[in-house]
DNA sequence: GTCTATAGGTGGATAGAC
DNA sequence: GTCTATCCACCTATAGAC
């Protein structure tokens, strides 16, 4: 690999996930993909084989980092307050790494959201697959914690619950940017985030 | 219209509703419609204009008549019980209607949970209009509603807190026959509903 | 209203020169 | 690693016979 600039793969790589989270993954051809890269059209074949290749490395780039930053933030919570969190301090492990990849931060990726949103509603079984490979293990570890916070629900109770959060942080990303009327947009991300918190947690001590 | 039968156009939406919610919008194609339909491959043109104009009449025969029972439940509720109405009960009739089309239902359509996920995730400019008539008046109406229930709120919390509960009911409608354990598919559909709506109430009712 | 045939375009992939 | 040229499958839309 000889590096001048960002790298014929890495150059893909950023234009391919803005081009999929802006058009969705049908729409945009290899064809464009290589146009907006300034790179040759036969270099997505080389580099990872074909386009679906292409579009689960995508993904898996993004998601990976979120997922293990969440898997450190409740390790490192766990080890400072003890292992008996509240539930809220459980949340904000699981939401605050995924919203520090959304606009408005400074590592944020602009395309994050909603390329999230679009492997979410993706049917091909690849991406399912890839997607169970990337949550079971979390969503196990996030589940026992939370019934150590909250010892008398049932195991299917947190399951739900956390289905729910996951469903209220995911459809906020993908339409945070659009159907909100115009007195609502002064809402910071800041703000939107403890708001998303204080639900989820007030939904998970339910009854 | 000669009927006899469902119909050619009938026929058409309810393979192409089928075919959408499976494989997605662009991967599926007219000529696979027309042939699982087995009608003529310039039947869609005829009787629809084009692809897109057949994929928003796919999305608004479904969507029309859950919103438009949204509302009927509301007012109704309002009529019986009083305009000061519960969290729950107006979250129960922003609800139920999306439940009762999904299938375990008599009336529910195999494709419907997963043709709205489809409809979300849309990036098409088109569809997100279409969603907007369809949503606006609609969330208009249920804010007032929550807003009398909950006056202690500002109108970003329960715009946000709508938008929460909104995404938990539409990513369990898209997820809810996938990535559930074993141990977890037991809990049946009225259960579900049961979970979604304490949960969402209680997020609601947040501080 | 239904059908055939086809125009006109775009897609992913790849062989083989450099 | 990069590039050109090209193959071939597939798409939507439509003209025009029945």
């Amino acid at each position: 690999m000889n590096e001048a600039g960002p790298g014929t793969k890495t150059r893909i790589l950023d234009v391919a996930e803005d081009l999929f989270a802006e058009q969705g993954l049908d729409r945009v051809s290899i064809r464009d993909i290589t146009e907006a890269a300034a790179v040759n059209l036969a270099a997505v074949s080389y580099h990872f084989g074909g386009k679906f290749e292409l579009i689960a490395e995508v993904f898996e780039r993004r998601l990976r980092p979120v997922n293990d930053a969440r898997l450190v933030a409740l390790d490192r919570a766990e080890k400072e307050l003890g292992l008996k969190l509240k539930v809220e301090e459980i949340l904000t492990a699981f939401i605050q790494p995924a919203i520090e990849c959304c606009p408005g931060h400074e590592k944020g990726s602009k395309a994050f959201a909603k390329l999230f949103g679009r492997c979410l509603a993706e049917p091909r079984p690849e991406i399912e697959n890839l997607l169970r490979r990337q949550f079971e293990p979390l969503v196990e570890r996030f589940e026992k914690a939370l019934i150590r916070a909250l010892p008398h629900l049932s195991r299917a109770d947190v399951f739900w619950r956390l289905k729910f959060t996951f469903g209220a942080l995911h459809h906020w990303m993908l339409t945070k940017d659009r159907f909100i009327p115009a007195w609502a947009v002064k809402t910071d991300l800041d703000q939107q985030t403890e708001k998303l918190i204080a639900f989820a947690s007030a939904g998970f001590k339910a009854q």
